[in-house]
DNA sequence: GTTTATATCAAGAACTATTCTAATAAAGGG
DNA sequence: CCCTTTATTAGAATAGTTCTTGATATAAAC
């Protein structure tokens, strides 16, 4: 699993791109925070601690890049902030509407996202996007 | 189907709300241009053709109105404006990439949208979001 | 039908997340 | 090192949306 700038696979996808600290940095700050799905601004937050003088707008470049070359991808629900992701594998998110807090859902065993809908004919899908919005087990009970 | 807000069915779900003549002409727009799923700005330039009157705030008033009613259903994709959709059957969204238009993607017959998925083990699901970007049958051949 | 209460509207200000701009700084090949 | 390219920074600008306030309209109570 491509879990680091370092991994041949990645260091591929990354290709013609300076691995700059700033890029190093938000990047590991999108890993170690990746079970919240930070937003930007978490990102900038965190980052700060271990590069005081990381602008935003560094983050945001930083978040971009990395996300175009696949090595994060962005996730949204509704108007809110961005969230960013870490986690490669094809899989949909989970938005608790109590606590706020974000979950990966797995895809079932050898199952196709794709597979339930009529898609129109002859169109060609790029990516797909699933959210569910709910209550997590947690706020279930309460 | 509740195609109309004088559907007894939807006059149920506005109950309390009055039908104003901004709401209704709100409602109007959104069925007429509902093939393009319009965005909140589209929805004012045609409905200023109808009520020359009506603000942009009235206009996002009504929208919200109606979407928390369950008239309609608002949509999301990345962070551009959100789009209004007057399809109350459950379905999924395809955008293309190169014209910009949105489809509505139908679910197969007795399908579950969230059947693949390995949801959180005592989570309850209130709404589901699928999206999909990639080309369209028109922008394939080009 | 008048009064009173409540819901809605309109205009513009405010807000938030994000993107843009322009100047400075850092990478990295030769 | 030097040079060219690319990235970073701070702050301004932007888009979409929400909020605030006072004016209007409608409904309910009398
Ligand atoms: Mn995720
Ligand atoms: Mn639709
Ligand atoms: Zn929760
Ligand atoms: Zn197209």
């Amino acid at each position: 699993m491509a879990d680091s700038l370092t991994d041949p696979k990645m260091a591929e996808k990354l290709d013609g791109l300076r691995m700059t600290k700033q890029r190093k940095v938000v990047y590991d700050v999108v890993q170690e925070l990746a079970i919240d799905h930070p937003t930007a601004s978490s990102v900038y937050t965190k980052a700060k601690e271990i590069m005081p003088n990381i602008s935003l707008a560094t983050v945001y470049n930083c978040l971009e890049t990395l996300t175009e070359a696949g090595a994060i991808t962005q996730v949204n629900l509704h108007r809110e902030a961005s969230r960013f992701c870490p986690n490669l594998q094809p899989h949909a998110h989970f938005f608790c509407a109590k606590c706020d807090s974000v979950f990966d859902v797995n895809l079932n065993e050898q199952a196709d996202a794709s597979e339930p809908w009529n898609l129109p004919d002859g169109s060609k899908i790029q990516e797909m996007n699933v959210a569910m919005r709910g209550l997590c087990p947690n706020c279930q009970d309460s």
